[in-house]
DNA sequence: GAATAAGTTAACGTATACAATAATTCTCGC
DNA sequence: GCGAGAATTATTGTATACGTTAACTTATTC
């Protein structure tokens, strides 16, 4: 897959459909917060936002609905999904699922020394970061080490599926950074999940990451509750 | 017109839009096999074939490719996806992993009498049709009851998946559901999975099915391979 | 006969037109 | 002021029109 980046205002962007481009573009509108939760946008505003048709902005919209951002509501436009609570929970619960599977999938494979090096990498980043109190930098590293490990499962159904519910997520994530103790065992969590993969000792990578991701599941539940907040 | 009649009780006052009714339509098709896998139809054919025009059949077709189920390919319109061995080694790890994780929260929630009868009727069914070799109802009674402990995880992301994945794979546990050995122990590993579930033991449910999706997923991967089949 | 260029076809992506109808506003009797 | 029903509006769902361009065909050259 070639990646041509280019300006897009510049460039009559080679063969990326306008459906296309409505996706990417929504999508990262929604996941940078730049959409207001809750309200209604009529299809026609959308378009108009996306300077195109309805026709291809119906087909994002489509999209969209399919991975769970955003809700179609017949006649009355769509709206960003808000994330409750319980969203939260079951986002986890599957999130938690599916990445143990992965971290045993990457422990059976055997990796090269260059992918366990780069995931220990990232746990140094992390390492690093939480000296600094660089929060910003922590949840990049965080998410590398996330991305990298579900990568090593050589499953394209499980990355898709773990990107999807990441997306789905990645508000809250990004609201609850600030609010959340410093992710001290964190990182040590992670240095096990990564030296069991190493080893090759899948059940191990599984348990412990598993535990990893109840736990921080059960953290961010519990501080949208401290907080009050019932939908994100 | 068609006439969208419902059973009395269950008036849905909204009508069925076509896009919707073409999803469902060809949905079916596909899982009955009856549309060529591999075969090219172009938008416009597959337009006539359900009597509407391309739009709300693309809008079909664009959550079908979502599904996994169908590929759209710009130029030569759409396809069935087949599913090679290698689709299927993705498939089963992660319903291996969804649907354990979904035993495990079953267990935790205290389930009622009455949902734990259920599967145990199912069990009790699978049994009673391999008593009788009767395949078509051992399959019905081992779908209903991975469907029954799938929705007592609670967990409406987790169904939907588990839902999404088990379509992806339905021609071809159809397929070769004639070819496996007669699945006596797999009545064995249901039992076990009901039995932690009853207990609350939410571990044991989780591990006992695992090992058993980890098992029939294994084998209908070397029946495919034993059987020479590369894409079904 | 192979390679290349020119010409043709047709499938798609997108815009637009339009009818159906849910939602909203208005009217009017009480 | 209130509710029922009529009238109006707005938004969607769907059909259709149409330009673009990938894919295919034919012509041309060596």
């Amino acid at each position: 897959m070639e990646s041509a980046q280019e300006s897009p205002s510049t460039r009559k962007s080679a063969r990326e459909s306008l459906s296309e481009r409505a996706y990417r573009d929504l999508k990262a509108q929604i996941l940078e917060n730049r959409l207001s939760v809750g309200r209604q946008y009529m299809e026609q505003e959308i378009a108009e936002r996306l300077d195109m048709s309805r026709t291809p902005t119906r087909e994002a919209l489509i999209r969209l609905a399919n991975e769970g951002l955003v809700e179609i509501r017949p006649r009355h436009g769509m709206r960003i999904k808000p994330i409750s609570r319980d969203d939260m929970r079951e986002i986890y619960e599957v999130l938690t699922s599916l990445e143990s599977q992965a971290a045993a999938l990457a422990a059976r494979r055997s990796l090269s020394k260059a992918e366990i090096d780069a995931m220990r990498r990232a746990v140094a980043d992390m390492d690093a970061a939480l000296k600094d109190d660089d929060l910003e930098s922590w949840a990049e590293a965080d998410e590398r080490f996330h991305r990298l490990l579900v990568e090593y499962s050589d499953n394209r159904r499980l990355i898709a599926l773990v990107g999807t519910f990441i997306d789905q997520s990645h508000r809250v994530r990004m609201i609850t950074l600030r609010m959340r103790p410093r992710p001290t065992d964190s990182n040590q969590d992670h240095r096990a999940v990564v030296e069991a993969i190493a080893r090759g000792d899948a059940d191990e990578a599984r348990r412990v990451h598993r535990t990893h991701r109840e736990k921080s599941g059960r953290m961010l539940i519990d501080l949208l509750a401290t907080h009050g907040m019932t939908e994100i």
